[in-house]
DNA sequence: GATGAATGAGGGTTCATTCAT
DNA sequence: TATGAATGAACCCTCATTCAT
């Protein structure tokens, strides 16, 4: 029974693993399901067993890819020592690490999160909602505790914090910078968002 | 003979002007050359007498376009009296406007710029390079004022900007904000950008 | 296993019917793949599963029949006694025999054969060789036994003979000859070929 | 008047050479109907001031030119001294020739002959059948003179002449063989149709 | 008469999805 | 459960023909 769920949830793993590796390669409109299938080693009617459509695989690729981070960046984040603003850095070179840890993956959700995800139909992106409230909950932080700024909308600049991090992790990806220059530039984009461009 | 070129071009713009329409509403993939057409007012083949296919149609667009924004936003920046933060500040502003100005073409430019762009073969989309040239200059013009910190790759920062003013446009656009709201929120964000997320 | 193949070859043959039937009703060009489908009883996806596209499947086509005509022709021969002369009448015979036996393909072979294929991207047409090469070596042998003259090109006159043959076929298939008339018709042409048109 | 009918049938002429170049190069239905006006020098719609449709200028063009043959045919024979076989032999001669004289047209009408003729809605070809006719009387005229065996129908053997013919200079033409050789090989088809391959 | 931009029906091909095995 | 052959709707693009100038 359990060695059943297991090899059905292995399946499904293998699955997504071939769609990210395809949608990272080529998008999401550029990838056919059969493309899948034989990167996933399955054949194209299996995928319909564990997934509704192209469309919930792509979908349940988000949720699950995005809950994985979210568990990884939580998990760092509560081992932390140190104030809103040592976590807010922190997170920032976690974001950019994405480019050297899984490469697939942030070219995927670079890529594919806004365009895909926005046509496909009525689709809300739970789990890229709860990485925003993660980056907001740590400004709010911050500013409870004197130590960000209170007079900006805490959604409108966590928003604009995730831009910046999507568009640095994209080149980072795509430039195959190395951990050493990843980590330095991450805390040089945590230095701009955190000190401003202004010279002190 | 200037009355056969003026219709020429009359009626490519309205073609670019159908498909900017249809790529907002539904995406470049989910749009049919048929749809374009008929927003257009012309039929399915017209648009192969001005475009080579549906790819050009969106690369063309795009050059069209973003040499619109960039003409304008230099004209803007070039009349103003201030130094390189206040260009800066400014700068932030006319983005976040197009939210306003042209809820379309920031809908198309935020959602299909990365995805439709990468996977059409091989475009390089000069024009948006120019566009971040012209952050850089700014930023550049400021670390050699003294005005702003030196300590940071201008190419890197030029695009972590891009990035938080694109997601930032998005958001602005699909909540239809007007336009006060617009320059109150910009002024947000360029506040974040040149002072930084910490409380003086 | 042998079952799978041989599903998939009778499927293969019912679409080489189907393309068989409208190319010798319709032509190649007039010939719609949906038509070739609807003759075959398939689905006109289908025969994109066993052919690359519409030429491929015309150039198979006349692989396949050729063939299958060659290996008649070379059975009928090698059973035969006499000499190299008894040997091309026969071999007139059956040429004219496929307007009564296969009037399809008769058809399709005569009316088809010199212009698609010609305007089919770099196709050689093996086939036809093949069939050429008989008519040579009959002649060939001929000369070398000393029945034929010896003061022609024998690929000239093959390929005379041939065209003769193709032109007397189509007439035969087109007026719907019976067996007998085919036959008589085909002795005379024979006739010719052998002895020549002047009086004796 | 006679001016503005010479100016129109120019043009007419022109096209005409033009459907003739292209159609010998790419066959009927490769050829674009704005590819044979580039050729002729015209606009588009200008063809349609002289032809109905591309099927009526094919139509047309052959009986254009094979009235030119027919014509040309004609007055050699008749300038002729000789018996029926030499003026058969001259006729094939004649025909071959058409290989180094016109290989354009040469391809054109072993090409095109039978396959568009074929299928460009019921048209009967009234000016082959006057080829075919000469070929008929010169046979039938050799048999009422005792010269030509007269057991064969004449219009059987007629057409595998033509057969024979055909397909040499459809040979020839692509060969690109020169006038001494032409005459050389037509020669030699014209001593196998006349005196038969049998060694005398 | 001549032009050539515009038309739009038509067709080859793709590919997400199904279903018999 | 897994397969992969079969399906057929969908869509991009072509090109013969028209017609306003």
């Amino acid at each position: 029974m359990a060695d059943a769920d297991k090899k059905r949830s292995d399946k499904r793993e293998r699955i997504l693993d071939g769609a990210l590796k395809a949608f990272a390669k080529k998008g999401f409109y550029n990838t056919k399901v059969s493309e899948i299938a034989s990167e996933a080693g399955v054949a194209d009617g299996t995928i319909y067993l564990y997934f509704k459509n192209k469309d919930d695989l792509l979908i349940s690729l988000f949720e699950d890819r995005m809950e994985w981070i979210i568990d990884r960046l939580k998990t760092e984040l509560s081992d932390m020592e140190g104030g809103a603003v040592a976590k807010f850095r922190h997170m920032v070179t976690i974001h950019c690490r994405l480019a050297v840890e899984n490469p697939e993956l942030a070219e995927f959700i670079t890529v594919e999160l806004r365009q895909s995800a926005k046509f496909v139909k009525e689709y809300e992106n739970p789990k890229f909602g709860d990485y925003l409230k993660i980056l907001q909950s740590l400004i709010e932080e911050g500013q409870q505790t004197g130590a960000m700024r209170d007079d900006v909308d805490v959604r409108l600049v966590s928003r604009a914090c995730f831009g910046a991090l999507d568009e640095v992790l994209l080149q980072l990806t795509l430039s195959q910078a190395g951990p050493e220059e990843v980590d330095a530039k991450a805390a040089q984009i945590a230095g701009m968002l955190v000190d401003g461009l202004v010279a002190k």
